[in-house]
DNA sequence: AGCCGATTTGCAAAAGAATCGCTTCTGGGC
DNA sequence: GCCCAGAAGCGATTCTTTTGCAAATCGGCT
């Protein structure tokens, strides 16, 4: 999982003066940018922070609890949080997106497994390269007039885990459960 | 348009042994990759052709005339050229994809306007930039154990033409169809 | 603490994109 | 010219995401 750049401390040392939750973070964003607190709104934060890596929007839901509202819900909320730069979207292959908190850190950029759909970060050295490479592209269509830019980038292979699971299913697990339809 | 390093000239002055057209080019590889020459395959990789950009199979359909194949003969096609690399995969923000024929010619970049979907080419610094980050990280995951490594990067923005033709569309242009749904 | 209005939510239904199954057709090797 | 695996046609289906509208909720104000 690769784990690192990421505000996981809820009450580590820091006591610099600002000491609150991600989720009370992310409250006050959603207020900055004059939308409402509400409860479906907070379940959908805390469970995207709680996943810590892109989760589906059915993914999400599901993790929700299916007491917690409905699924039109989460696409709407995630429309909205998208749309204030609170979350982060990324794609799969076939199209369907993912949904990534965003509380200030740098952009992160994954590879996903094209049999499992499982996330992997890149390494930092990587993704600083490709950082930089972006935003020498978002800067030069900047100059050009461009306005409003913004990027998608992904990654996908077979992970060498996935592979192996895959080529040991046959002889050894019998009901390894797929995660993640 | 940008229009590079394509390969444009049907007949022009090369005279190395090879003068066939990007159309037989194509034929060749499906060939190659031990795929049937039907009527409506070369019909459609005529028309991503002559498009010579990033075209939706819905638009590609439409361009062959109702009259030529079905669209999910299309479908299947795009599937089977990007598998075999005869074409490229693009991504629109909504996740629908477009294609490009991919005759050899290094990976292009794209931004894609915001409003009217229009795809323009990065120009060539900043795509080889980002080639050379994209293929670091490509390099590292395969050293990290994954197989079949590939990728998405798409940029989008509000193009310049385009917000112009839309600031202006309230005081002077009465009507202007907006192009591409 | 209670009220009011605009924002949100829930639910049902719709819109789309892409896929699947199955039959019929056809490219191209013999 | 014959044959058959691969390809196309066509209908129906799946799955994700969007939309419309009534009911519920948030949160500023009194």
């Amino acid at each position: 999982m690769i784990a690192s750049t990421q505000t996981n401390h809820p009450i580590t040392g820091v006591k610099g003066g600002k000491d609150q939750t991600p989720v009370e973070v992310a409250c006050i964003k959603l207020k900055e940018a004059g939308l409402r607190i509400t409860q479906p709104r907070v379940a959908i934060l805390a469970a995207l922070i709680k996943a810590g890596r892109p989760t589906s929007i059915d993914t999400l839901h599901s993790e929700l609890g299916a007491n917690s509202c409905d699924i039109v819900t989460v696409y709407r909320c995630m429309a909205a949080f998208e749309s204030i730069g609170l979350v982060r979207r990324a794609f799969l292959i076939n199209g369907t997106s993912l949904y990534e908190i965003n509380l200030g850190d740098p952009n992160r950029y994954h590879v996903v497994c094209k049999q499992t759909n499982q996330v992997e970060e890149l390494d930092s050295a990587s993704a600083a390269e490709l950082r930089k490479a972006v935003q020498l592209v978002e800067e030069t269509l900047k100059a050009k007039g461009y306005s409003e830019v913004g990027h998608i980038v992904e990654f996908f292979g077979k992970s060498p885990t996935a592979a192996a699971h895959r080529a040991q299913a046959n002889v050894a697990v019998p009901a390894a459960a797929t995660p993640q339809a």
